[in-house]
DNA sequence: ATTCGTCGAGACGAGGCCGTATCAACGCGT
DNA sequence: ACGCGTTGATACGGCCTCGTCTCGACGAAT
């Protein structure tokens, strides 16, 4: 016997998961496809094989939606493994980001987010939540290890040292698009760890 | 008196260059503010001021307006000063490039560019055209007058060399959006100059 | 003065997407 | 067995864009 009425909802039926996950997958392949700046919830729900209707039940907007796939897909953290030296870690670090980037989504996904959070306060966010943090952590990890081993000399900053590490990497694969080979990343590791070496103070 | 016919028009009216610029303009603006994926041909005549009709008269397509407008403005090439030291050459990529990356427009709609890049063939192959081409002189450049300086000791790769100088600044500016004060393009400069007389030969 | 191409404006039918509403069918908890 | 919320499908008016076409006006060369 309830004892208050209607709190639960009687006969029930939630949300089906299966049905949210294959429309997570079509704003992925939308997005991949076409853009945010193109991407239409009727697509989306045309890809997934699903109603309008189950796709407006879950988000109220396109925005909402995708920065909630988002957040959801790419919000795992990771701890970085110690290597043993700077120059490791960073290979280490380079091995990571490089397969993530080269996933066929991924390399047209996240340039078009990064290009569309520059005029979409929201996706900016999310990104900077999802992305960023992770960075950052990953920064100041590899920072503080090789300043323990005496590797660098002061203290360097965290952000700047992930400039140095992943800039180069995302040049080359997400602008240049040109391909970068196992053993070019290697030799990006032992460069960017000089550069952080010979970092000047601030 | 005309020697066959109707070769010279007869009543002239060329297409107006006052009005190819005004268009070339509503194009960087609707490019900047919403992106080429949501660019629309009447958008730009309508925030140019000018009929349609102008418009298509002078491309086909929107992609054909795109590619071609781009292609004017980025063409140009520039030859890079010696500034007696490698480090000193890098620092002045990173002032010129950064000055431009800074530019309201240019870090809103190169962004995009590259992420459409991704997806548009035609896109693709103008950027490359127009930046990889430049890009690759300076590294050149560079390198060849660092390895005649006996700064760095074998050639070196300029595609590497260039991921190394301006992979960091574009991940900076156009990806992390953060500030970077004068002084930190002056540290990463030097830092770059490190990375590049480190990085392992072929 | 005439001629001819460009100019802005706007009409046109077609088609896509928006966000909402309605429908019968299904499945799940009671 | 029943009730309920979700499900896919479909329709709706409204808006925007497409690419083409027509119109009168303007200007420059003849």
């Amino acid at each position: 016997m309830p004892t208050d009425g209607r709190r639960v909802p009687a006969g029930a039926a939630v949300l089906r998961a299966d049905i949210t996950d294959a429309i997570r997958d079509a704003v992925f392949a939308e997005l991949a496809e076409v853009g945010y700046g193109r991407l239409s919830i009727e697509a989306v729900a045309r890809r997934a094989g699903v109603g309008k209707t189950a796709v407006y039940r879950r988000w109220s907007s396109k925005l909402d939606m995708v920065v909630d796939v988002v957040s959801t897909v790419a919000g795992e953290r990771m701890d970085l493994p110690d290597m043993g030296s700077l120059r490791d870690d960073i290979e280490m670090i380079l091995m990571i980001a490089g397969r993530a980037l080269r996933h066929p989504l991924a390399w047209k996904v996240i340039p078009d987010l990064l290009a569309e959070a520059a005029r979409n306060p929201g996706i900016a966010e999310t990104l900077h939540r999802v992305l960023t943090a992770n960075q950052r952590g990953m920064g100041s990890q590899v920072v503080a290890r090789a300043v323990a081993r005496g590797e660098i000399a002061a203290e360097v900053d965290p952000d700047l040292a992930i400039d140095l590490i992943v800039g180069p990497l995302y040049w080359r694969i997400a602008v240049s698009r040109n391909d970068l080979p196992k053993a070019d990343i290697q030799r990006l590791a032992t460069s960017a760890a000089a550069a952080l070496a010979a970092l000047p103070p601030a």
